[in-house]
DNA sequence: TAGTGGTCTAGACCACGCC
DNA sequence: GCGTGGTCTAGACCACTAT
């Protein structure tokens, strides 16, 4: 018997979910930052002290659940952002006449605010912050075609995010921000959605009539260390647009 | 080199995709129907002339996109619309302070009316059927402890659902029923969410003011084959429920 | 040509459910 | 005890990419 298969005995989990939470551990430590390529299969079963099939499953996991790429004749990769498929995973906002997600209904954002705060008692309940600590609190418009569709909130932990106020302008696509500036790769989203009549200051910004339909999303995104980096609430006129999933 | 290594190299095409192509022909013709168990590994393999390893990946495979349960030390089953992690695959909404997802948020149904009619362009477009074919349209009102919260008119395109008038009542729990009586198992779901104002009769049926925000849900379901066998239109006031989404 | 991931096989043993 | 799926290994060969 190897080591390895002792090593399972002991721990009564399998080895190639040891070897996935131990890749995992240098993702959260930043030992391999996203766009970075890992090393080959057979390098981490000898380093790990397992087989290579083995090493393949927990890698095969890892991409499955979007935290890796694998490219055939290259190598392995960490996902960033920047990728595509990616980008759309988090991404359903979709024009009404539109068949795939493609680049072409992504909207253009234009921050109205950007203010740090001391996180209030949901931010501190969402977050597991104390009343001490600041977030930011960022404000935008999003719009198609030159025409908006979109208001949306974003509330950071500041302690995340060091030295973000520097960054301006801000990015439309933030999650790239998240990802090559702070190393933050987001694992997971929870989104919750309703439909609210819109108040006289978002009906304003919309250029819509006050009490016409709105759909609000309320995210949190959860990063691979098990906290919270976003809350995010969008309210978004779905006259031309709607929120696409596929089961 | 074994016979079906070489059928690799002729069809371009991995073996186990063939041999999920293969079993999924099964399900399709209802060789093997919902419920029901899979010859083991070894059989399987043995039948189609490849390893035990090359099936696994197939089953594995399908048991991820929830076409199969695996159970170790059992066997394999077809997935049914009953099992617990299929139901909640499809049914989303969930009441406000719930956590998890349970059975305790999952609304009651009243059938208000069920037709037969000549299927619309847009339904012919929907269930790719000729203007000669007719549909069931189903109408109901779903209840969450004793108050309405969701509106819901179903299409069927009628050749699909032989003698369904035959069924009375309709169970609460529709999937079951394409499930279990007409072996339909729905493989995939789209889904287009919009936010609108309710209209007078719809206020009406929920019992709230006329122009209240409503959720509406545009749902086409298909089958194993690729044929929509369901068109669903939901509008649910989301005052104390919401759609849940993890990403 | 070298190095990477992708596929396929064969065989051993473990964990679980049922009789 | 038997049959099932689950894990782990070892090795061969294929397909793709870069140089």
């Amino acid at each position: 018997m190897t080591e390895a298969a002792q090593q399972f005995r002991l721990n009564q989990q399998p080895l190639y979910a040891q070897v996935r939470a131990a890749l995992v551990e240098r993702l959260i430590s930043k030992v391999w930052s996203p766009g970075s390529m890992l090393p080959s299969e057979f390098r981490i079963a000898e380093e790990l002290g397992v087989s290579q099939g083995t090493v393949r499953k927990a890698l095969d996991e890892m991409a499955a659940s979007g935290l890796l790429v694998r490219k055939q004749g290259r190598g392995t990769f960490v996902a960033e952002a920047a990728d595509n498929e990616v980008l759309f995973r988090f991404y359903r906002l979709v024009p009404n006449g539109q068949d795939g997600l493609s680049a072409k209904g992504f909207p253009e954002s234009i921050f109205l605010e950007r203010k740090r705060a001391r996180a209030n008692s949901r931010e501190q309940t969402i977050f597991q912050i104390g009343g001490t600590e600041t977030v930011w609190r960022l404000q935008r418009i999003r719009s198609v075609n030159a025409e908006p569709v979109l208001w949306e909130e974003l509330v950071l932990p500041s302690s995340s995010f060091p030295d973000i106020e520097q960054v301006d302008p801000l990015p439309n696509n933030i999650y790239q921000l998240y990802s090559s500036r702070f190393g933050i790769i987001v694992a997971h989203v929870h989104e919750e959605l309703r439909a609210v009549n819109a108040s006289a200051a978002v009906a304003g910004h919309l250029g819509i009539a006050e009490g016409t339909a709105l759909l609000e999303i309320d995210r949190r995104a959860v990063a691979l260390d098990g906290q919270t980096i976003e809350w995010r609430t969008s309210l978004c006129h779905t006259k031309n647009m709607h929120y696409r999933n596929e089961l």
